[in-house]
DNA sequence: AACTGCAATATTATATGATATTTTCGCTTT
DNA sequence: AAAGCGAAAATATCATATAATATTGCAGTT
């Protein structure tokens, strides 16, 4: 006993995200319903509920009385996806380190550390644990902006990440050093409540980000 | 010939949506679907993949294996609401005023003369068209934004500007004139091109809608 | 008599396979 | 080439079966 009994629409939900974000299933190919039916194990009903949320989260497009397709990538959407995430998280960042209590100090120093310690092994060369590297650094993005009071806000980014986090593994390439260094300036701005230069680091962290991903497009 | 068909499903979330949004379905009500079967002319399944779809955005709220809700309102939540819309609208507006061309100018000079002229009648007492005035709003504030050269930036204001309309509609108190002078006055200066200007007369305009909201709620 | 815990029952959500529409694509004809 | 036709494939919808949750009723206990 023990393991809570996941529905089958939220587990081919979650498998068909991870799928997009990670690039086994390619952009632009189309979702043919009897195709992906026996891949992932589930009914058309039960696909068509999932490739539903996922079009309206902008992973799938969904062309009426034509299919699902999986979204193409563009250099423009990226740059534009990159810009909101600036202007969001860093909003949020900015409304976080104001009203963040100890809790979110705990929260962010534990993540941080985290995040470093699995950099460190990256930066060693040890690459295979992509996908838990991707958990940590969510997990500090998250940390950081978590105490900005705005649940709608929260919800918005997190979508907005992982569209960003697609265009980074679609190309991916470590980049290391540099990296956990912009990680580590923005943790210890925002411990020390330094809003505005938290965010400005953050935004430079977003752009150098994209920067490497465009010019490996 | 000639009305293209849609789908059931299409359909059924334009209509649900909007009563949702219009308050026919009342916050926090539970949307059993075998009852919303026959009010909306659907099976479980195009319900189910609706619901999903209003799911994603924000207006339902899926409890696995327990149904569907209309999401709840509460003060919070606009505030939250009307401060993401603040923030992603000026925002955009400030990107469209900048790369605007002639076709944006046209657009918005049309789209504001409709606007007023509703906003003259509803002045005058006609308040029969609330959902015309509804439409001609909605598609003013588009006009204004739509040179952001964002889709991402305009998708997300979209469901934005529902969800604040929701609020609006929930307490339906018309603002009447000082409403319109705040339209005109940003149409003013978006159309001179003073970005930073039209974007303060947004923010005004849209924290004025907020606190009138939030009075009467 | 009121309360708690358990089992039987009813209700509801989830998932499936079958059917009805619509689109796509190759072939023929002009 | 372009338009028209029809077979094949794919999507949209539905009715129904299965699995989960909520409710009810009944014992046993306080």
């Amino acid at each position: 006993m023990g393991k809570h009994q996941n529905t089958v629409g939220s587990s081919t939900y979650e498998k068909i995200k991870h799928d997009i974000i990670f690039g086994q299933l390619v952009p632009g190919s189309k979702l043919k319903l009897e195709l992906i039916k026996s891949q992932y194990e589930a009914s058309v009903s039960t696909l068509r509920e999932t490739l539903n949320r996922l079009a309206s989260e902008g992973f799938v497009l969904a062309e009426e009385q034509r299919g699902f397709y999986v979204t193409e990538v563009s250099q423009k959407d990226l740059i534009e996806i990159a810009k909101l995430r600036v202007l969001l998280e860093c909003h949020a960042l900015k409304a976080s380190v104001e009203s963040g209590d100890d809790d979110w100090e705990g929260n962010l120093v534990a993540a941080h550390h985290k995040l470093q310690l699995m950099e460190k092994k990256m930066i060693a060369g040890d690459v295979s644990k992509k996908e838990t590297w991707k958990r940590y650094d969510w997990e500090f993005h998250l940390a950081v902006i978590e105490a900005c009071n705005s649940k709608n806000l929260l919800d918005l980014h997190s979508i907005l990440y992982d569209k960003y986090l697609r265009y980074q593994m679609l190309v991916f390439t470590f980049r290391g050093d540099e990296a956990a260094q912009e990680h580590h300036k923005i943790f210890e701005a925002a411990l020390s409540r330094n809003g505005t230069e938290a965010a400005r680091l953050l935004e430079a962290h977003i752009i150098n980000g994209l920067e490497h991903t465009l010019a490996a497009m």
